[in-house]
DNA sequence: TGAGTAAAGGTCATCTTGACCTGAACTAAG
DNA sequence: CTTAGTTCAGGTCAAGATGACCTTTACTCA
């Protein structure tokens, strides 16, 4: 029996229209603290660890409750557990972040998530680096923020996460668009499809996308039979335990 | 109140003569167990978070309490939290991994630490890929070594690592011994210098060793005002919370 | 039928990497 | 004192990767 409390958060990444441009950005949700402490400030979705639950779930879980969203992809960032972080006792809280898809965010309107209060906000307006309206972030969350952003950019350079941003198949150009869009910087196509191509991630499915005014592209699918070097963060909560020298 | 228990464990890395080729080589402590479940398998070192502790403080003293040995790096690897891991209650273990210095090794012999049933392994005979005499390890340890391992391979190629295993001042070549130890492959020397010494990471101090049979090396220390891509597990322990779903 | 657009496939200079070579500077053996 | 042995330190060179840019292809729309 412990007198620690155990909570998850997540970091929901998907790419949304920019409110100014209107060109993909990548956006998350925050939720409103109805309570003390940090009331009124906009925090990262989240919950407590259910008792018979697995992190994993527990964050999937909650975060689906808070913002209706499905994840295509679920990775743990970190555990934070300063023994002050919370002033109404101790608290430490798994972060894990995601991925979803433009098709599982559709669902609810900005309105009804606002009347949820929860709200989509601009990734990189919420790190502090901008200078600008950056919202008042309860606890830490805006740096657990700017350090999930900096694992998916870090990620998406070497590994296959940019599909579950997307569909099973896909052009060339949309996987550079969700690139380009994570990355916050543009990228030369065909530097963009050597690379790609010479690294074995993707093969041609033979079929093409008509319709566009132009060349009609191939599509293509990820390689699984490849394996990039990944590694990643092992498979999900397998079992270990305590240790050696335990009670 | 939690029905919860948290635990911290570390994977404590070291640098100490293979017991067969008396070169330096990747080894850990593990503790036997002395109680059910997994009695008499090895396991990683740990204990209980205490309830005013960070869980870095946490992780720090149960190492020492049942190694003696003080890390000169200490980082989070991953959190565990399987609920059917422990036949004895729900546990959640956060697993960090450190590093230590070789004379914060020598102070127990090794028969000392055999009477407290903790004894040095060789890394890479611990992750079941070699087929050898590989130990029982306890719980799925076996697999949370192997991700400490890849870890450490992987970000010694990229920060400043190594000199957890140094001095403050060393010569290229001692670095070297510590990068081709960690990795366990042959560097070429020349390259290796101009790797470092391009990338700024190293900056000569203007003195030289000498007593060798060979012409003396330079002595380098790390330049802390370069930094390299690292960004790394963020500080320690900083304040974070529940989120906005909570109770 | 021509203009516009992006796809697809290329070139070229530059940078990085691994393999290897040569002279420098020390110690120890003779 | 001389020479052999050793590693240090500074190179070269070819192969591969990267970024900038160009040309042709193949479609749609006016």
């Amino acid at each position: 029996m412990s007198d620690i409390d155990l909570a998850v958060s997540t970091v929901i990444f998907a790419l949304r229209p920019h409110p100014d441009s209107g060109r993909p950005v990548l956006s998350l949700p925050l939720v409103r603290r109805t309570r003390d402490p940090f009331e009124g400030h906009w925090a990262l979705p989240g919950g407590w660890v259910g008792t018979h639950e697995s992190l994993e779930t527990s964050a999937g879980r909650t975060l689906v409750e808070t913002t209706g969203v499905r994840p295509s992809y679920l990775e743990q960032l970190y555990t934070f557990g300063a023994p002050d972080r919370s002033p109404t006792g101790r608290v430490v809280s798994v972060v894990y972040w995601a991925l979803v898809r433009p098709e599982q965010i559709g669902e609810r309107t900005d309105a009804a998530f606002d009347a949820q209060n929860v709200r989509w906000f601009v990734a990189d307006s919420l790190t502090g680096e901008q200078g600008d309206e950056a919202p008042a972030l309860a606890f830490d969350h805006a740096r657990v923020v700017a350090y999930a952003l900096w694992r998916l950019r870090t990620k998406v350079e070497y590994s296959r996460i940019a599909q579950a941003f997307l569909g099973e198949t896909f052009t060339l150009a949309e996987l550079r668009h969700v690139h380009e869009a994570v990355l916050d910087r543009e990228l030369d196509p065909a530097n963009f499809r050597r690379q790609m191509e010479s690294s074995g991630a993707v093969v041609p499915t033979g079929e093409r996308v008509t319709g566009g005014r132009h060349r009609p592209p191939r599509l293509y699918r990820y390689d699984t039979s490849v394996d990039l070097v990944d590694n990643g963060p092992l498979v999900d909560d397998g079992p270990i335990a305590p240790s050696g020298a335990e009670s």
